[in-house]
DNA sequence: TATCCTTTCCTAGGAACTCTAGGCAAATGG
DNA sequence: CCATTTGCCTAGAGTTCCTAGGAAAGGATA
């Protein structure tokens, strides 16, 4: 019989496609086999089970966001910079539901310190670089804009895919402050 | 035969104790029965399915937060409260962190508007009295500061139970950051 | 007290999913 | 061209969710 031509590159994207269709909890192996026209336990050999499947969509995920939030960055800078890297973390979670929320998977230590985990702190302190913050402060403002953005963005698509112009400015004018507080950012209290 | 004793209350509760000790998306109705000495099928004339009962643990954990977040604010204004309330949020993900990932499970549209749901938002809109802030700028606040919450509590249930003391250097130097901020929140761009 | 009704729990079983074991055939490479 | 590896198969065990139908406990009512 002839074989399917599945990889673990192909299995991983149609996952990620999957995901954003049906949300990334629900991302079966016995689904993802259906798509592929091939039986569940014929994926076993291509990975190693559910978590090492959904382990890798979030490192696709996590690689395609860094790259966005990459293109954002280049050329910008001061709040340009950072309204760019905000509607980049925005947008994706918008257009990819699924791979947004695999993002947000927990991964294992080893998995965490993977190559495309890293790239968003390090972009992160690249956009930062703007607004000449010393260290700590530069770490604290990593974590509060990684805070700030996740915690938005999943308000935002947990409460519905609205898109009302009302968030838009919501969201314009929250960037607003951030930026203001970049630009006074206490440096002894 | 004796009866098991099996409320929704207890049930509730047993489930969010196990969310607790096993993580929040391991908790099965099979395991509960378990727990009470039970079969599976007997809880489903107490709960409707799984999405009914992971709802219900959910809107417990809400409720106990907010709960502990009234706590914190009363006879409190300004950056004390501020801190008092974040630091509530903070404490409680990390005391019960199945709880937490419980009141970040995604209700639907009709639970979401729930007392409990509600609850933190208005407790908000009460910690920024001290504030002062217009409309619109008081509902972007309260985005800001959930996200910012959510986030930054996430990102560190997420790393780790480390609890080093540089950690909570940062998350004290954020919440001034996030102070003056709300103290200095643009009013035109 | 006797009878009815509701609630709680049972057994039985279907459907979906995860994952392993063992096998065969296609692809690859010496 | 043959040996090895790889891809996919069937079979099946184990878990979970959930429904259907029934039995018994507990309370209400006559």
């Amino acid at each position: 019989m002839a074989r399917a031509g599945v990889t673990v590159e192909r299995l991983t994207r149609a996952a990620a496609d999957l995901a954003d269709e049906i949300g990334f909890e629900n991302v079966t192996v016995s689904a993802l086999a259906r798509g592929f026209g091939v039986t569940d336990a014929g994926l076993y050999s291509h990975v190693k089970n559910v978590r090492d499947l959904r382990t890798r969509v979030a490192i696709l995920a996590l690689t395609e966001l860094a790259d966005r939030a990459a293109a954002a960055l280049t050329g910008r800078s001061g709040k340009d910079a950072l309204v760019a890297f905000a509607n980049a973390y925005r947008d994706y979670a918008r257009e990819h539901p699924g791979r947004y929320a695999a993002a947000r998977f927990e991964l294992d230590p080893e998995n965490a310190s993977a190559e495309a985990a890293t790239r968003h702190s390090t972009m992160t302190r690249a956009l930062l670089r703007g607004y000449h913050l010393p260290e700590p402060a530069q770490t604290d403002a990593v974590r509060l804009l990684h805070g700030f953005f996740h915690g938005y963005v999943s308000l935002e698509t947990a409460g519905g895919f609205s898109h009302s112009k009302a968030i838009d400015e919501s969201w314009a004018r929250n960037l607003d402050a951030l930026d203001v507080l970049l630009r006074n950012w206490p440096s002894q209290m």
